[in-house]
Order: structure tokens, then sequence, then C-alpha cells
DNA sequence: ATAAAAAAAGAGATTCTTATCTTAAACTCG
DNA sequence: CGAGTTTAAGATAAGAATCTCTTTTTTTAT
């Protein structure tokens, strides 16, 4: 559905959003590091979306990649169509060139419903918004924020 | 989550409980065409699924492939996992290594009920019994059977 | 025998992912 | 101001996975 750079790239704006500011720019270093990715991979990712205005960035000391108050206004939508492009999330489930409601493959009708869900959630909503209900229901973006509740002998 | 390969084997396996039977044995170049997928790369996948008994097949004049009863008790399920292995499924949307209701990632909630759905759909259904349901609710699965619609002027 | 078809093996192409190396910009400190 | 350091940007290419095609072999029916 989506490729692994398109997660990547979702992944790492979350982090920025949820970790970055104007004053606290995080190089790709950090970011790959955090997110357990490939470093080299990812920073071509951020260039990418740098030139899409999805992040913003400063060389330099101290320079690193941040978001704007005008990058978090953007959808993980935007990212999406930056990285892998529109097709990928149209696709039917099982390769057919043409799969609608009119002339629905044998598992259209459990497919359609969940698309439609989880394009509100990407295309609806703003970054600022995501990080809200990721912060509000404690989401996971990375696994140094897991929660692994193994020793716990209180 | 499928790989290519993996759809056209599962539209293959339909369209021969659709079509075949052990007196209508069908060759994999009517297959593909009728599927409109490359011959040579079915052929391959048709080989793989016939290795783990899931589809039967002769050789020599009158051969091709075709679905035995016992075939048809199978499910897509182990077409899935005969192609592509087990693991794609599975995996987290965002490419966490660890997603689970415990530690979900912000899309978790919304992914993990309609892998439910399709995975009853996939695993608790006989093929038989999906052709069943194909047939009483016109499903499609190639270009052929398509209900175009394009000049109605009845 | 001969012809038809799957089985098998592998060559080629394409796309996806990762890595390396060079260049350019921006800040820091003397 | 200017040299040096830090960091992103960009180019290139190596590696891996996926997809497609070709050729040869084996089996089977007639």
């Amino acid at each position: 559905m989506l490729s692994n750079a398109c997660k990547y790239a979702i992944r790492s704006i979350l982090y920025l959003a949820i970790n970055s500011s104007e004053d606290n720019k995080i190089g790709v270093k950090v970011i790959a590091e955090e997110l357990e990715t490939p470093q080299p991979f990812l920073a071509k990712l951020l260039q990418q979306l740098t030139r899409d205005k999805l992040v913003s960035s400063t060389k330099g000391p101290n320079g690193g990649f941040y978001l704007d108050s005008k990058n978090r206004k953007n959808a993980i939508w935007d990212v999406i169509i930056s990285i892998d492009g529109t097709g990928k999330f149209d696709n039917c489930f099982l390769g057919l060139a043409k799969c609608d409601d009119r002339n629905p493959c044998p598992v259209h009708f459990i497919v359609a419903p969940f698309k439609d869900k989880i394009l509100d959630s990407f295309r609806d909503k703003t970054i600022d918004e995501y990080v809200v209900e990721i912060k509000n229901t404690n989401r996971v973006i990375s696994l140094k924020d897991l929660d692994l509740f193994e020793d716990e002998e209180s």
C-alpha cells in the first residue's frame, strides 16, 4: 500500500512535528537513529520533502530539519503524494485495472470502507491536529517510545 | 500489502475455481489472456501453487491446470502463504517493527479492524465458499467480465 | 513417433532500497 | 573579516528485490 520510503517519510514528519522547532533543528543522523531507519536513505527523503516545502531545513552548525508553522498545516496525504505519488493508494487490492463500486472485485467492499477511513485520517487532518491526537492517545512512532511492561512489579 | 505475484495467484485460483474442472483443464496461455497477466510469470506462479497442492495440473495434450475437490477446500490464505509468505500481511502500516494494541502506531486502530475483516474473508472461507459468494454477488476478477454500461441506450 | 502442454532453470529488465562521495551553504571563533 | 567546522544538498552508483521473458526438458495423449 505504501512504500518503505513513504513510511519512513511519514514517521519522520511526525517525529519532527513532535520534537523539532525553529529553535531546535534536528540532523538526519539523530532522526535516523531515533526512528531506526537507514540514514542515507532518509536524508534523500528529507531532501525531497524539503523541496516540496513539507519540511524546513537550514545548513551549518545547529542546522538541521524542522517544521515551521506553515509546514504544520499540511496533511500526511501531502507526504504520500510527495514520496509515492498518488497512484498506489487507489489501486485495487487484487490488482484489477478497473475495480469500483459498480464493478467490484471480490474484496472491494471490504477494502473500500477502510480506504475511506484512512483517507479521512490522512487527508483531512493537519500535521498539527495529528500530533495532538498522537499525544492524547499515546501513540508510538519509533521503538524508542515503546511501553514494554516487561519488568513491572510494583 | 500483497505482491503483484500474489494478486495474480489469487485471481488465477478464483478463475480456475469458477471455470475449470477435472474434465476441463485450462492452459496457462488461456488463463493469462483472460486475466490479462504476463504469461510466463503466471506460469511460474502456477507451478509454485501446484507444488504446494493448491492447484492440480497434468501435462501433455488436453493437459492444463484445474482444481480438484480437495483443492477447493483450501482458503485464499493458503495462496498468500504459498506466494508471499505469512509476513507481509501482519506488518504495521507505518513500518514499525513492533506495533500492536498495546503499543499502537498512529493509525493502528484504523488498520486493525480492516485486517481482521479481510482475514476473516481470506482465512475462514474455502475457495468453494468464496466462489459461491462471488457468483451470488456478481463480483469481477478480470477485465473480461466487466459490466461497462458504456453505450446503453435501451 | 509426434504433438501438446506443464516443469524447470535461468537470463534480463526494472524498480526499490541503501551507501558513498562531493559540493554548497551557514554558522562560529579567532 | 576569514578560516574552519558543521550540516544539508546533490550526484552517482551499488545492491537487493521484484517482475518479465526465453529456452530446454519432461510428461502424456493420440
